[in-house]
RNA sequence: GGGUCGGUGCCCGAGUGGUUAAUGGGGGCGGACUGUAAAUCCGCUGGCUCUGCCUACGUUGGUUCAAAUCCAACCCGGCCCA
């Protein structure tokens, strides 16, 4: 059918993907001596990249670094409209300048002018990487144009994809613009000529959508390869953005390490099958073991196996040693008291400095007990503190997880 | 365009004139516990340098001593009809 699911993401293109149409494209591609124009897409809808996204990018970067064309199309047209896979609601519509400045940050969260060697796309190797926003195409479209396209599908067609059919069922809002999205998507794929998409399987929709589309236009149907779902941290439902259970890119070392090596163990295997070379085989058993070498060596394929290393060091001792003068003391951020009014309240001084969100919400903080300074319970809120000496140098501490060092 | 039902705090969802930021669930945060997490238990979950004062139940007005709750117009949505 020439719609495949592979069954890892992994350094080969072609390896756990057995499809007979896959192979058979390679093999062409290489007796023609030409490379196969493979196409991403993603949409700049916010600014960080992660891990989820890290699977495609590793199975396209297999592509590139067998000789292949990546296409990257930066979605900043089709962001505008939001792309309703997996949606149960309309998404909000972006502005031009939000996409453009997410499509940046996207960029360099994918290697753009970074170190190479942990870059996770070759942007050096001429000829295997080429950048595309699709309002190149489609921002150009005429009335007649869009008609065209819209006359390739149906509204039976469109029910027919689970998202929409979920919301038409629920009587929750589809709006018509919505249904343009996978044809829109779809006609990026007749714009590059794309011999190959790779997508999530959730793309099956869109993606076999680029091959009608294509067909339409008289050029041959891209091959979709179709990718797993890395679940997110919650380990139940997919890593999303907006379900808040991502580890992005652009996180540090310590955060990235902390997060990942408390994923549920029923998904440690998968996030080592999707996100590392690692020979399961060869993995402790002890679960707690395991979560700690997936943890490591995702952390170290980004930052470095120093940083790696660091971080879970630092991690450990956050844990043990919550009193706060632990090893950790060089890790921890600093705050400014530049912007505190003295004589200042203890729940004021929190929002302040940033640690909570509003002063209410420190007032409960601390009330709940969750707040140390210098490791030391503050359990007040309404003590005050007179000046910066009076804090310099400290250590203001709300939970486990958040420390900041005041300096003036 | 007509009819009808509805728009509540981060989300879902009670509430239908009367102390009180407004039941419950989810999520989140904090505490305890643990090999991390999960599970479980407990607490919190509008804002404000806060023993009080503000702002809140689609929007704007109105009725009333008193409104999320009644009325009107408008905006937005579901369903049915056209």
């Amino acid at each position: 059918m020439g719609i495949s699911l592979g069954s890892r993401a992994d350094s080969n293109p072609s390896k756990n993907v057995a499809d007979q149409h896959l192979a058979a494209r390679l093999a062409e591609a290489e007796s023609q001596g030409r490379p196969l124009r493979v196409k991403l897409g993603i949409d700049p809808t916010g600014s960080d990249i992660h891990l989820g996204h890290s699977i495609l990018f590793r199975k396209l970067r297999a592509f590139q670094d067998a000789g292949h064309t990546a296409v990257l199309i930066i979605g900043d047209f089709t962001a505008r409209i939001g792309d309703p896979t997996g949606k149960s609601a309309t998404r909000v519509q972006l502005g031009a300048a939000e996409v453009e400045a997410n499509a940046e940050t996207y960029l360099v969260q994918l290697g753009l002018g970074q170190d190479p060697a942990r870059a996770l796309l070759d942007f050096e190797t001429p000829g295997r990487l080429e950048v595309r926003r699709n309002s190149e195409w489609l921002a150009a479209m005429d009335l007649p144009a869009v008609i065209d396209l819209l006359g390739t599908s149906t509204v039976g067609q469109m029910l027919a994809k689970e998202d929409f059919a979920n919301r038409y069922g629920s009587g929750t809002p589809i709006s018509l613009h919505e249904f343009l999205y996978p044809l829109l998507q779809g006609y990026d794929s007749v714009a590059i000529e794309a011999d190959l998409e790779l997508g999530g399987t959730d793309q099956k929709f869109n993606v076999a959508m680029g091959r009608d589309l294509q067909r339409h236009h008289g050029l041959r149907p891209q091959f979709g390869l179709l990718l797993p779902i890395l679940p997110g941290l919650d380990g139940v439902q997919k890593m999303s953005k907006s379900l808040g259970n991502t580890v992005g890119l652009a996180e540090d070392a310590l955060s990235m390490y902390s997060k990942l090596e408390k994923v549920p163990d029923a998904v440690v295997n998968d996030y080592l099958t999707l996100l590392t070379d690692l020979d399961l085989a060869a993995l402790p058993v002890n679960p707690r073991e395991r979560q700690k070498a997936m943890a490591l060596a995702i952390t170290a394929a980004r930052h470095g196996v120093a940083a790696a290393t660091a971080a879970q060091a630092d991690a450990g001792s956050l844990v043990a040693g919550a009193a706060g003068a632990g090893a950790a003391e060089a890790e921890v951020p600093e705050a400014s008291l530049a912007t505190v009014n003295f004589p200042a309240k203890a729940f004021y001084l929190l929002a302040a400095v940033g640690v909570c969100s509003s002063s209410s919400e420190a007032r409960r903080q601390i009330q709940a007990g969750g707040v140390k300074l210098d490791g030391e319970k503050l359990s007040d809120p309404n003590r005050e503190f007179s000046g910066t000496q009076e804090l310099a140098g400290k250590v203001l501490q709300l939970g486990k997880k958040t420390f900041r060092r005041l300096v003036e």
